[in-house]
DNA sequence: TGTAAGTACGTACCTGAGTACGGAGTCAAG
DNA sequence: CTTGACTCCGTACTCAGGTACGTACTTACA
């Protein structure tokens, strides 16, 4: 039988029960079919579906990114999928740029804990307590 | 005049006086001298600790951490805000690899989709569709 | 002294991606 | 035919770090 309880679909996909009813409230998963008054059966297609939505957010993409890509999947639409991803590409790589600087200053500025013999004060602390103005966040 | 205003104060440093009304809130800055009745003026130690809890965010502390510590800042406890600096530090250590495992990932993805030559379908979606699974999230 | 700008305070709202809960209905096995 | 597991549905809550709003009050300046 490939038609699977809403239990069944979000175990299939190491998701939560309550994960998937939110994908259908957001309109990124349509409900299954379903006679009236009884309980929903998913086609397989969903567990694709599911499986590229969990896949997307996996690199990076927010769920909004992942309703736009979905939209694309006529086969016509290469070129505006690969505009999404290089837009993410960017932002992952600005996040990267922002994360070395900051490891560079709290590398500088734990180390100067570590060698410091006993000033008046801690260099960390101290550091942070002076004036000057550095980067934004 | 050395005694500020919040909205003076607010401005010196950048942010937005409810952010400071928030700070007071979590008990980050305490709340100014004030004759009952009156408007709270801030004398320059306000000034430093707003300063040093918004560089100290830039550094990716979060609230919580600056509150650790703003407690350690009585020069006694180096080792302990040493400590926070290289939980910190290893934390942002953690979070560079995973977005250099991903920018690999999607660069590879986007370019597919720049060689590709009409096949079926886009290299970019059909990576995401298909079955075999990926990193977890 | 009047008025406009700024302040105090409490409460509610925002984003993003879910999680939790409660009551009613349904389904399969014994 | 009953019991227990599962499903349906709506609503409310979570986290972090604020932002927004409304009302009452204070202060500075003309």
């Amino acid at each position: 039988m490939t038609q699977l309880t809403i239990g069944q679909l979000a175990a299939a996909v190491g998701v939560n029960v309550e994960t998937v009813r939110y994908y259908h409230r957001r309109g990124l998963l349509p409900l299954p079919q379903r006679a009236t008054g009884s309980i929903g059966r998913y086609a397989v297609g969903a567990l694709t579906r599911l499986r590229f939505i969990r896949r997307s957010q996996s690199l990076g993409f927010s769920l909004d990114d992942v309703q736009a890509l979905l939209s694309l999947d006529d086969g016509q639409a290469c070129r505006s999928a690969q505009a999404i991803g290089e837009h993410k590409l960017a932002d992952v790589r600005q996040r990267i740029k922002t994360l070395l600087a900051l490891e560079s200053a709290l590398q500088q500025l734990v180390s100067q804990c570590a060698t410091s013999r006993r000033k008046v004060s801690c260099p960390l602390i101290d550091a942070l307590m002076q004036a000057e103005e550095s980067a934004a966040i």
